[in-house]
DNA sequence: GCCGTTTTCGGCCCGACTGTTTTCAGTCG
């Protein structure tokens, strides 16, 4: 997806080259060109993701043209891109199509032949263009436009209006990790932290704020406005700088007198509501408690630390991710504050694609990824039969797949591959598989990956019937949604839940930065009638297997610890889990 | 724009749904 049309080319990594691969081919969609056209561009960046090589070795060495997908014109187009860093064809292919198209993509229902239309016919060149033109009743006379579309068009509009100036989390905290970085070697600087929604690791940010102490204020003001990266510096004043990032994303520091940093840091953390009722709770204690200190009449209260500011008030160490007012403050006060899961815990990763379905790695290369990752087992979960869009298998590519797991695990006994299928949980609530071959997988991963439209009763029945099926391990991303993208579909969780923990199934928390399906509100509530997660990546890459960290995070937001997480199984006590699940349907 | 034992032109992965049509185009996953 383009979200930074202000590319220039500097160092051109891998990244860049299939980044602007699919951007061709995004582009082409919308000027109304030949949709194979489109499809080669975006058919060469899937096979030129596939390779291992160095970019620039591969154009140095003309390997390039030999890559399957990669003809003489793309591999052309490569070329100059790679030796000059520029590539005027996409340049010019850029300037030819307003911004504002690319941001109607992001409108569900309106693809590009609609948008290539509103733009060519009614000359439509931004999103409230768009807007004012379906006010105005102007889209009922296009051809293959009419008023339920016009509707729909309006609610797409709502929607990515609301979804604006927010960020989801893993596009954020790089960039927030080089601020703090920059800040931190600056004259007179003694500490420096990310605060606000970032620090509390949610889901989407709207900034970055970040906290500072130093002695000499005034330089750390000027080098943080005159940082590389700073487009516009939008408020700047002795103790606090705004800043909006080349990037788009705004930016805030604070800075605080070395004294005064743990009372900001903890003030401009939040949340709201969480400082709102522990300044209540300072207040019944005879103290007041603001970002500059925790004073009792005019004297204050020495905290070096946030520790030693709860423990002022007398609560154990809150961790950031749980500043929510959900309870905390209650636990805290009785030292109930849960042993939060880590990495370290994590024993394995299941719900891993290979390139026999939509992912691009070799199964071979996500394995020794996951060996160098210190895994004691992976569980391989393709698609299954009928998504055809990912390249779901067939019965015939199962069989091959299980046979290649086999000759591998004969060879490296670590780690442990588990077989296992991200089975499509078809509109009536049946695996699209017949169950004499779902038990030939160790696990099934039952999935929802259409009909999205469903009512509530309908979405919810679907999914229980699923959820009955005894060869079903884990429910996948539970609710659908994408993270600034698409709205959860219409389900009710509540029940959903309570047929997981009924019949052992564990619940996905999809670590996939976009989706981290189910919320942490949810999993707290899931934890409370005692089930199940499974942490999973929900890789596509053999580097995505990493993204484990953005669903941990979010598994501490929801108070999960590692008896709450499938995942954290050792490799014997998971494979027992999964034998037991296939016992269950052969007796039933 | 790519590809090829159907080989230099003509096809390229697909099924369901929706809204628009009166047999289909666009979108989605």
């Amino acid at each position: 997806m383009i979200d930074d049309l202000t590319h220039t080319a500097l160092a051109v990594t891998k990244d860049t080259v299939l980044r602007i691969l699919n951007d061709i081919g995004l582009l082409l969609e919308l000027k109304g060109e030949n949709p194979f056209k489109s499809r080669a561009y975006y058919q060469a960046a899937r096979a030129l993701e596939k390779e291992s090589g160095d970019i620039a070795d591969l154009v140095a060495t003309g390997a390039i043209s030999s890559i399957k997908s990669i003809g003489p014109a793309i591999a052309k187009k490569l070329t100059e891109l790679v030796t000059t860093g520029r590539l005027d064809y996409y340049e010019q292919l850029k300037a030819s199509i307003p911004p504002g198209c690319i941001e109607m993509l992001k409108a569900p229902g309106l693809g590009p032949k609609k948008i290539h239309i509103l733009c060519n016919v009614l000359g439509i060149a931004t999103l409230s263009e768009l807007e004012r033109a379906c006010r105005e009743n102007r889209l009922l006379d296009l051809p293959g436009f009419g008023q339920k579309t016009q509707e729909k068009i309006l609610a797409g509009i709502e929607q990515v209006k609301s979804y604006r100036d927010r960020y989801l989390f893993a596009s954020v905290a790089g960039r927030a990790e080089e601020l703090t970085g920059f800040l931190r070697v600056q004259e007179g600087v003694t500490a420096v932290e990310t605060a606000g929604s970032l620090r509390r690791l949610c889901e989407t940010v709207k900034d970055i704020d970040v906290v500072a102490a130093s002695a000499a204020p005034e330089i750390l003001a000027d080098a943080f406005a005159a940082m590389p990266s700073v487009a516009q510096v939008t408020a700047k004043g002795a103790t606090k700088v705004s800043v909006r990032l080349s990037s788009g994303i705004a930016a805030d520091l604070r800075i605080v007198s070395p004294g005064q940093f743990p009372y900001a840091l903890h003030h401009f953390t939040g949340s709201k509501d969480h400082n709102t009722a522990l300044r209540g709770r300072a207040k019944r204690m005879g103290f007041k408690l603001n970002e500059y200190g925790l004073f009792e009449g005019e004297r204050l209260i020495h905290c070096s630390t946030e520790e030693e500011l709860f423990g002022a008030l007398g609560l154990c160490f809150i961790p950031p991710e749980l500043r929510e007012a959900m309870g905390e403050i209650e636990a805290a006060e009785g030292s109930a504050i849960p042993d939060l899961i880590d990495m370290k815990d994590v024993k394995g990763l299941l719900h891993v694609h290979t390139d026999m379905s939509d992912g691009s790695d070799s199964l071979e290369r996500i394995v020794s990824a996951a060996r160098a990752m210190g895994l004691s087992y992976i569980g391989i979960a393709d698609h299954s039969i009928s998504a055809a869009y990912a390249g779901g298998l067939s019965e015939e590519a199962v069989k091959r797949q299980h046979a290649l797991i086999d000759e591998i695990m004969a060879r490296h006994p670590s780690p442990h591959i588990f077989k296992g299928i991200e089975a499509e949980i078809l509109a009536d609530g049946s695996l699209d598989f017949s169950d004499d071959i779902l038990e030939t997988f160790d696990f099934v991963i039952a999935a929802v990956h259409s009909h999205f439209s469903m009512s509530a009763e309908a979405m919810t029945n679907r999914i229980l019937t699923a959820l009955d099926n005894p060869l079903t391990a884990i429910l996948a991303h539970p609710t659908g949604r994408l993270l600034l993208a698409r709205k959860p579909y219409a389900v009710d969780i509540d029940r959903v839940i309570d047929r997981a923990v009924e019949h052992s199934v564990a619940i996905e928390l999809n670590a996939n930065p976009l989706r981290l399906d189910l919320d942490w509100r949810q999993i707290r509530q899931a934890l409370g009638k005692g089930a199940l997660i499974a942490i999973n990546p929900d890789s596509h890459r053999a580097a995505d297997l990493k993204d484990i960290r953005f669903g941990l995070n979010i598994a501490r937001k929801g108070w999960m610890t590692p008896k709450h997480c499938l995942n954290c199984l050792d490799v014997k006590e998971i494979g027992d889990v999964f034998s037991r699940k296939r016992n269950r349907r052969r007796k039933s």
